[in-house]
DNA sequence: AGCGGCATCCCGTGTTCGCGCGAATAGCAG
DNA sequence: CTGCTATTCGCGCGAACACGGGATGCCGCT
């Protein structure tokens, strides 16, 4: 493996020991042309260069803006490339807010060179690297997602009919969908009212979508 | 390490060749004295005998309940527990029904014997083994949690009329509560319907609810 | 000053809906 | 067989709705 790879890596961080130290890890395996300490320099250094890294390794404490804000804007100008985090925080809010804002991967500084080269491939290969805990914190936020489901005891035939409720349909339209008399829909409707305790269909369609009943 | 590890696995599979293959896998680094071809049957055994594995590597597809309906039993049964689903399927909804019921991994039947015995120590060891491609799409699902809310360029007042609406409120009671005639609610209801490429209230609500628009 | 764009407001008309009533059929469990 | 539920269909009335217009005031642009 003497081919020098064509995969290229941004690393930012402001500790600029450690950003040398990662940068050397790095640069055994990929190119690692660019090192910055602060999320904005590596934002104009992408709309006025035009240069296309395949990853950046981003720090989330950092002069100026932090990382978590950075990343809506690095991925703005560089769609393409793939976010990871680096850094000393496992705390939920940072985590979640850095996922949502569409980081690919995200790691510790505790994390060996090993693991760091790895997580490159990982990332360029699709995948999301991640810190064993940090995937378990994951999936309990997820699973706190988990609504008690509460029933209210639709039939099929109420489901199908407040899913086409949710698509906008007025009920003209899903009656001759199902194949039914626009009588026959409503005296569904009525039925479906009654089972959420809403009145309107607005109020049908606000509750089946909060309660994720379709 | 001849000193027999008192970690307990358990495997739920129906595929009697591959619960095998498996077992024997698993054998090599944990005791794995039982195997289920029935989610019903672990949960039945877990009752009576009192017996509490430490990790249960559990099957989607399996006659009668399917593995994700079974974990919530599962978990009540045996609390401590940790479940990892070992399935072929790698579809978004089972996906995250898996992960909302409580799976703390998931991997696919492509996985090799050194990875399902990897991610049993990842799991005992507080970490959420899955697969690359499940991570990422894991976050995704949750980067939709967020998405970067699409500006459809509402006013203040057209904001206010959607919140109501999703409230399940009337136009004339929209009207009384923002000191309004239900004619200009209804004009505001016509903008909000053109900026949002829809024709019905509930289709409306049904796109501020699904982008969070509100 | 003139102009377009936008948010806000209002009215009338024809359509759709919510809901009151009633009723028939089919399937399923006790 | 006898309830019970799901599903289907019917009618009529008043309320709520969608949408065609029309109008005012504010802001920025030229």
């Amino acid at each position: 493996m003497n081919i020098p790879s064509p995969l290229e890596v941004w690393l930012i961080e402001d500790n600029a020991t450690f950003r040398r130290t990662i940068a050397r890890v790095i640069e055994s395996n990929f190119r690692c042309p660019e090192g910055f300490s602060r999320c904005e320099d590596a934002i104009e250094c992408l709309a006025k260069t035009g240069a296309r890294p395949d990853v950046i390794l981003l720090d989330v404490a950092l002069p100026g803006m932090n990382g978590i804000d950075g990343i809506p804007l690095l991925r703005q100008a560089a769609p393409e490339t793939r976010i990871i985090i680096l850094t000393v925080f496992e705390d939920d809010d940072k985590i979640f807010r850095a996922i949502c804002a569409g980081a690919a991967g995200y790691l510790l500084k505790t994390a060996s060179p090993e693991e760091i080269v790895r997580a490159i491939r990982d990332v360029l290969d699709g995948g999301a690297p991640m810190n064993g805990r940090i995937a378990r914190r994951l999936l309990e936020m997820f699973s706190r997602f988990n609504r008690p489901h509460k029933d209210y005891h639709l039939t099929i035939r109420e489901r199908e009919i407040l899913e086409l409720m949710v698509e906008g349909r007025i009920k003209k339209e899903i009656a001759s969908r199902l194949t039914l008399s626009v009588h026959t829909v409503d005296t569904h409707l009525r039925n479906i009212y009654a089972k959420l305790e809403v009145h309107t269909r607005t109020g049908a369609v606000a509750k089946a979508l909060k309660e994720k009943l379709i």
